[in-house]
DNA sequence: TAATAAAGTAAGCACTTACTTACTTTAATT
DNA sequence: AATTAAAGTAAGTAAGTGCTTACTTTATTA
């Protein structure tokens, strides 16, 4: 009678089964932690029985990891900052508006699109997974060399006051990823405060730069 | 032989016992979260047979409760801005850098003395529980009332630009939790970057001020 | 078209979970 | 010194938990 309405062939290659069941248990785990989250629900959700997930993932543990990999790779190291050619430009061209803003709006852009990768570094870094450490220091350190050594270079030009580089980049990437939660976490009808990426790039640009500049 | 070295005496009352489980649970819950938490682990760190976590606390959904509404509470809600005339006196006066500095290192330093409840917040935050919201529309919504209708008052005095106080308030606290963050989640050891809550409060305070100031 | 390998499952294993029950120990009170 | 009420426990329970086993179904290919 009521059978699942497109669900006819559903026997996937291992590869693409493997594949839907790691998308699947993204959703879960960045929504309900590692502990929250049962191997049972995973396979349910998935439309498959647990013995499939074991197939694919010898453990829950597993295939942790290979979620954190996958987001944290895949998804985090290519879409960020350095490779953008506009961004040289303005590199270049010593343009701190145009620098931070299109850095600022990637940003924001990217975690209002994917907010489980959010969901999930914070998830892990809480409840204290190594990899979420790791993420930290191999994506993270490198956003503060990225920003810190242009700040640096202004700084020698003599646009930007003498503070130490990485305090900015704090400032910075507080205010951006401190939003983002917000958004995320606890202010998801925008009541508190609603304002598109746009505006919230430039408002939070335009006070740290009028607030480092000489 | 080995034997607890100071645990003889260890009868408690029953109020005593029920804040020593409550004490012991909060560092449980805010390092592991709550699903990743047993009741057997409760009663083990506090020294007693699971049955009477179960006397104090009917569910451990309850217990949970009870450790929220105690962080949030008795320790968040008393701690900050209102209520301390140096405070008031610097508002009264339109010291912009003292109102602002003196809130930002009282909160740096709440974050850094308790760390806990920072990690309770963020956690059930994530974990979706519902008290983490309540939490958000009593306590956050009125520091933002409080900023920000001090910020009004500034551009009153055409001592501010003329930007949303909410979005000035938003920047102010990203940077403050953000920094917060770190030093608890990722760098515990300050190797990326290594600064007192006195100089922190100090920088992020100039950004801000000079950020939006007319 | 029969052989084969991979995709799939049902049922269960050993163990853990939140929570209970029936009982014992301790300390205050009469 | 006997009574009483509360603090405490040992040993459960039923319903999960991650994970395995022994088996069946389906698609490919020799």
């Amino acid at each position: 009678m009521d059978k699942n309405i497109e669900t006819t062939a559903t026997r996937m290659s291992g590869d693409e089964r493997r594949a839907q069941i790691l998308q699947v248990a993204i959703g879960l785990f960045s929504n309900r932690g590692f502990s929250g989250t049962t191997t049972k629900e995973i396979a349910s959700a998935a439309g498959v029985s647990e013995a499939m997930v074991f197939r694919h993932f010898a453990t829950k543990e597993e295939l942790y990891h290979a979620i954190l990999d996958y987001k944290a790779c895949e998804d985090g190291m290519k879409t960020l900052p350095w490779e953008d050619t506009a961004q040289e430009k303005a590199i270049d061209e010593n343009d701190d508006y145009k620098v931070f803003y299109t850095f600022a709006l990637k940003a924001l852009q990217h975690q209002q699109n994917d907010p489980d990768l959010m969901r999930l570094l914070f998830l892990s870094a809480l409840e204290g997974h190594a990899l979420s450490q790791m993420f930290f220091d191999q994506f993270v350190s490198r956003i503060y060399e990225f920003i810190g050594s242009y700040i640096r270079k202004r700084q020698a030009d003599g646009a930007m006051r003498e503070v130490e580089p990485k305090i900015i980049v704090r400032a910075f990437l507080g205010m951006l990823i401190h939003h983002s939660l917000n958004n995320i976490l606890w202010d998801k009808s925008r009541r508190l405060l609603d304002i598109s990426n746009e505006e919230a790039a430039h408002q939070f640009v335009t006070i740290l730069l009028n607030g480092v500049k000489k």
